[in-house]
DNA sequence: TCGAACCCTCACATTGATGTGAGGGTCAAG
DNA sequence: CTTGACCCTCACATCAATGTGAGGGTTCGA
């Protein structure tokens, strides 16, 4: 597919596409003419970027995550070098630490919610 | 305690407790100087104001999150308008989403330092 | 052959969270 | 009184993610 349907498919303006690409996290073949592009399997994983910049990483450091994410056997680990490896430790704690952060606020404001919600019943049908 | 102690027991640049403040994330007192002053919450409140930052939510958002925090008895939802509480559900929804991302990634990520450490483990002693 | 719908590469603008520092008060201790 | 360590308010700078659009090719069907 071209960058329009991966654009379509995974809710992504072309140009974060490009600019993801720019940034190492996703690679493009290219049509003899210029154009990009890109097999089923970027999908999921564009989507695996976009939440993770949501959930506040930095592009520099997904790409760093993304290679441990190949499922399929992982190959891919005769080039980690012990930096790199540090810096996978560390943002998987940091990742635990955010879940923790998250995990609290979010039943906070659900028990809020639920909270109110009873509130509401109590008071509409007097 | 004046900003200086609140940063320092926050780990948190004074430029970034005075932007918190202008965007209505915290308050504070003010001696007749002019001098910011703070309770000891706001040292707790200053944490769970980066955390969620980190996690990647705007002041914007984490401002309409905040008064779900406070746990002793919350009298603070008569002024709840349907509105919000809609941006609070959907908040709590997003925020789900994220702790789901940030899970499985982060699972992936210490899967891939296990198998790496178990090789690096059984190479060495050799 | 023409127009619509694609695609390309710049390149500048914006937004939110920050850094940095100038210019200037306050206050306690020497 | 002066010095050092605080504090204040601007205001401009930066960085990453994103918006926007100009200027220009390709392809395909009417």
């Amino acid at each position: 597919m071209r960058i329009g349907e991966l654009s379509e498919r995974t809710g992504t303006p072309r140009r974060l596409l490009r600019y993801y690409e720019e940034q190492g996290l996703i690679v493009a073949d290219r049509l003899p003419n210029g154009y990009r592009v890109y097999d089923a399997s970027n999908v999921d994983r564009v989507m695996q970027i976009r939440g993770l910049l949501d959930a506040g990483l930095p592009t520099r450091i997904i790409k760093q995550i993304l290679p441990c994410l190949n499922k399929p056997r992982m190959i891919h680990f005769p080039d980690a070098t012990p930096e790199m490896l540090e810096t996978l430790e560390n943002e998987r704690d940091r990742m635990t630490d955010r879940i923790r952060c998250l995990t609290r606020n979010r039943d906070a404001v659900a028990e809020y919610l639920d909270v109110v919600r009873e509130k509401l019943a109590a008071g509409s049908p007097a």
